[in-house]
DNA sequence: ACCTGAACACCGTTCAAGT
DNA sequence: ACCTGAACACCGTTCAAGT
């Protein structure tokens, strides 16, 4: 009687857990898109079909492999001020997403942040008290909540596919403005202006 | 002699336009998932590797495809006011967007409009010229304009990805106010709140 | 209970050979 | 010049059979 729950039948070879560390080594190695059925279970060093007594399929899988990273994400230390709160709340979020770029595809997921569980949630709860405290109705708290949501998520994926290519300088055609930014744009681009945009979204939504 | 240009070898049996054609025919019947280079040669009735005399790889048919799409937006009536003007070109991209949701993964690209060139680059100058007017610098300009797509990107893609799934309700753990909402939360966040984030943007970040 | 290989129904892309 | 089929190196997933 070797299992300790069950107690019949031919002894598994793989587990959840052992899954899930095979995946994150593949991640950290290569990349989330180089991770296959096959190659992961090769990492294993199991069958291909066997991965589908663990995990319902591939999608199942990468939302695992998120939720591991999400639990793992330390909470700030909170400023008593609301609005900053709000402002470090939402910049956590933002370096969390910004460590897993492999999973951007996962990003636009509705309610991915409820999905997760644990630091992602407290974290849509910090958000979403601090914009009550802030005078907010609790409906209009969710709306400045979405708003911060859709901006991140843009911000964070627009920034993730421009590492790799090569910036576009506009062409001078009927465009003036752009015409006389020309080639400054890319350095422009390149800056980092979450937190600007952050602090117009926050002192746009609040009351007052 | 039949060929315009050339005189000697094999006579073509496929062109840009028409590979551009069967690809809108089969997005519009399938969507742009089920476009594959095989699928798209069959309804050519041509071999797939001929493909890649017109188009260097997939990718490229891909912002092909979308430039063909951005070329047909039509610029709208522009407000003399020119935080308005900001609201309706923006408005307009976003519109836009809406309506390629096959196109999504593309979104995020850098450098987008300016890539697709034609109304998506005008309305790009629109917004960089709208905020010059109001008092900000070129380069603030710029991250005016950053902001808000960050911001329409976002939004987009989540709406996008929204329309299929089942909507999450948080759970009760250690977050009151996101209890309180409860079941709230999927009837909220299906609401159209962009046009009031964008505002907030805009009145955040333009001088005054 | 759990694992497996074979098989299915696909992909994007390269390349030598043909016209 | 342009087109083609064969081939390469893969995918995710199902399923009957095995232990």
């Amino acid at each position: 009687m070797p299992a300790t729950h069950g107690r019949t039948g031919r002894p598994p070879v793989t587990s959840r857990p052992e899954i899930l560390a095979a995946a994150r080594r593949l991640i950290d190695a290569d990349g989330w898109e180089k991770v296959t059925v096959r190659r992961l279970a090769a990492e294993l060093g199991i069958g291909a079909t066997t991965l589908y007594h663990h995990v319902r399929d591939k999608d199942e899988l990468l939302v695992l492999v998120l939720s591991e990273y999400a639990r793992q994400v330390p909470l700030p230390v909170l400023p008593e001020d609301p609005r900053e709160r709000i402002v470090v709340a939402a910049t956590t979020i933002r370096q969390a997403l910004a460590g897993w770029p492999w999973a951007a595809a996962e990003f636009t997921t509705d309610g991915l942040l409820g999905r997760l569980g644990g630091p992602a949630v407290q974290l849509v709860e910090v958000i979403v008290g601090a914009a009550v405290e802030c005078g907010c109705t609790p409906e209009r708290a969710v709306h400045v909540f979405r708003s911060l949501w859709y901006y991140t998520v843009g911000e964070i994926l627009v920034r993730i596919r421009s590492r790799a290519r090569p910036p576009v300088v506009f062409a001078p055609a009927d465009t003036p403005h752009l015409s006389a930014i020309g080639e400054r744009w890319p350095a422009l681009a390149a800056q980092d202006t979450y937190e600007m945009g952050l602090r117009a979204l926050i002192s746009g939504l609040l009351p007052e």
